[in-house]
RNA sequence: GCCCCCAUCGUCUAGAGGCCUAGGACGCCACCCUUUCAAGGUGGAGAUCAGGGGUUCGAAUCCCCUUGGGGGCACCA
């Protein structure tokens, strides 16, 4: 790897991504972590998985496992982190779990408070609410007054005696917080414009943005790459870590993924959890290489890459400013490439778990060739095995009468053509019955009846298939096998006659 | 309201002063191929590089302003 980044102690680079499990794997968590990923895999640094399951309330197992799965469903591994193999509490910076961590965040509020850095706020959620209404009406920026950051002894002794729980804020120093982001450059903000902010919570919960910077301390995190909706917490990061005395991390923010409507990409605007796209059939070969081009190019004209490619190739500093919309279209297009790409053999493979259990092994090995260059997602698979699996009443039942006539024909011809096509059909013995010799012999037929093919094969489909639309149609009826195929002719006639 | 970030075809992007009368891809349109649908092939429409000022012999590329968009400002992460 042609590593270009340097951690601040000489070493090779360390990088993280923590997610919250407050609901499933999202598209921009999943790209947050791509790029982290591929930045640590690029420059031959440290990846690291830490869990930040501080939010109880919100948090679940279930979304751990969410979120794990598909990262490794996607491909990305980490060396540090949850279900590594040595595990979760081993190695020098776990646990990786934040749970597992109160201790530490006890450990440095104390020094914060003990230092002055912090202090004790006994405001009420209600006191708090009445203020930020007041801010809000006079127009001010929402931020938390400062009351409890000069408390006397006897107010505080005052305020416990009322029976008030006590959060912890840190006393935010006025000064002007520079840093150079990988991304952005030079950025600068004035942190005397922030409210002291609450980093434990009155029931002795630490919050975010004190956790993540005593975590990225201990984890001894090089490079901090994360969404630039975080940009504007940096200053509060940093004026932590100077506090707390910790060494700084580099940090890039990469640009946010959007709507159509280019705000930032939501759950109620767009389909946002992996899981949903996995079991719609999309690869995951297509969505890391959809993602990685969200927001960043090789700077050639070259589009498709795997994972390793990708790692060989991505540069942290050259991903751009800009949001970019997440364009469904685009990403269905490269499924399709993918999914194209296949060997047959594979394709049937992963085909599996998206058609039904009825269809056996052998008959999808054989259909997933005629379907290949049909489907965007493998989940459309279903609709065009169908008709292998449903009983030929079934299939009768999916089109009405009228539906088998062309267009410039009437039911009496259309029973003639399919009696014809029928004849020829089922002249064929079992063993030849095989897509070239229906073929052929179809033609035939159509020439002989005064059809063009696509008028004459247009009924036979309907009747063999139940759909208009379906895979290649002798190839279905060689796959469908000749009693069904008959069955099915018959029906249709019979269907006819019933109208006539 | 305050602070910060951003700005090339509808979308993803190439472009790091002359190679740009701005290239590719998706999508769209037409035609070809064709048993349906796709896939594939060929061609086309589509961006006065948000607007305005500079700097320069020369600007999509550098600077400033304006406009527009986004993000943040929780005892969420």
């Amino acid at each position: 790897m042609t590593g270009t980044l340097t951690s601040p102690d000489g070493g090779p680079i360390r990088v993280r991504m923590a997610p919250s499990p407050t609901g499933p794997l999202h598209i921009g968590t999943a790209r947050t972590s791509l790029y982290n990923f591929l930045t640590a895999r690029h420059e031959g640094g440290t990846y690291i998985l830490r869990i930040e399951d501080t939010d109880a309330l919100r948090g679940t197992v279930e979304y751990e496992r969410d979120i794990i799965d598909n990262l490794h469903w996607l491909g990305i591994s980490w060396d540090e982190g949850p279900q590594v193999a040595g595990g979760d509490d081993v190695g020098a910076f776990g646990p990786y779990r934040q749970s597992r961590r109160m201790d530490r965040y006890a450990r440095e509020a104390d020094r914060l408070l003990a230092s002055g850095a912090a202090y004790r706020c006994y405001c009420t959620a209600d006191e708090l609410d009445a203020v930020r209404k007041a801010q809000d009406a006079a127009r001010q920026p929402p931020r938390y007054n400062g009351r409890c950051r000069s408390l006397t002894d006897e107010q505080r002794a005052a305020f416990e005696a009322e029976g008030r729980r006590a959060a912890i804020r840190f006393a935010v120093p006025a000064e002007t917080i520079r840093f150079d982001d990988l991304i952005r450059g030079a950025v600068e903000f004035d942190n005397a414009l922030l409210g002291d902010f609450v980093i434990v919570r009155a029931d002795g919960m630490p919050l975010y943005h004190f956790v993540v910077v005593v975590d990225d301390e201990e984890m001894r995190i090089s490079h901090v790459i994360r969404g630039e909706d975080h940009l504007s917490n940096t200053p509060k990061h940093i004026a932590l870590i100077r506090a707390l005395g910790y060494r700084e991390p580099v940090f890039g923010h990469i640009p946010l993924i959007l709507n159509p409507d280019r705000s930032k990409m939501s759950k109620r605007k767009s389909q946002t959890a992996m899981t949903a796209y996995r079991e719609q059939g999309y690869l995951p070969e297509a969505m890391v290489n959809f993602l990685a081009f969200l927001g960043w190019s090789p700077g050639t004209e070259e589009e498709i890459f795997t994972l390793d490619e990708l790692a060989a190739r991505f540069e942290i500093g050259k991903v751009h400013k800009g949001g970019a919309v997440f364009d469904g279209e685009r990403l269905d297009h490269l499924n399709g490439v993918y999914i194209r790409a296949m060997s047959d053999e594979q394709l049937a493979l992963r085909l599996r778990p998206f058609v039904p259990e009825a269809l056996p092994d052998d008959a999808l090995r054989r259909i997933a060739p005629l379907i290949k260059e049909r489907l965007v997602r493998l989940g459309d698979a279903a609709e065009l095995v169908a008709f292998l699996v449903e009983t030929d009443g079934q299939v009768a039942a999916r089109y009405a009468a009228d539906e088998l006539v062309p267009k410039k024909a009437d039911a009496a011809q259309t029973a003639a053509a399919l009696v014809r096509a029928r004849e020829v059909i089922g002249a064929l013995d079992p063993a030849d019955f095989a897509a070239d010799l229906l073929e052929s012999r179809s033609r035939e037929a159509a020439e002989a009846f005064g059809w063009k093919p696509g008028d004459f094969f247009r009924p036979i489909r309907l009747a063999v298939t139940g759909r208009a639309v379906s895979p290649p149609l002798f190839g279905s009826m060689e796959l469908l096998g000749r009693d069904a195929t008959l069955a099915r002719l018959d029906a249709a006639i019979e269907k006819l006659a019933v109208t006539a």
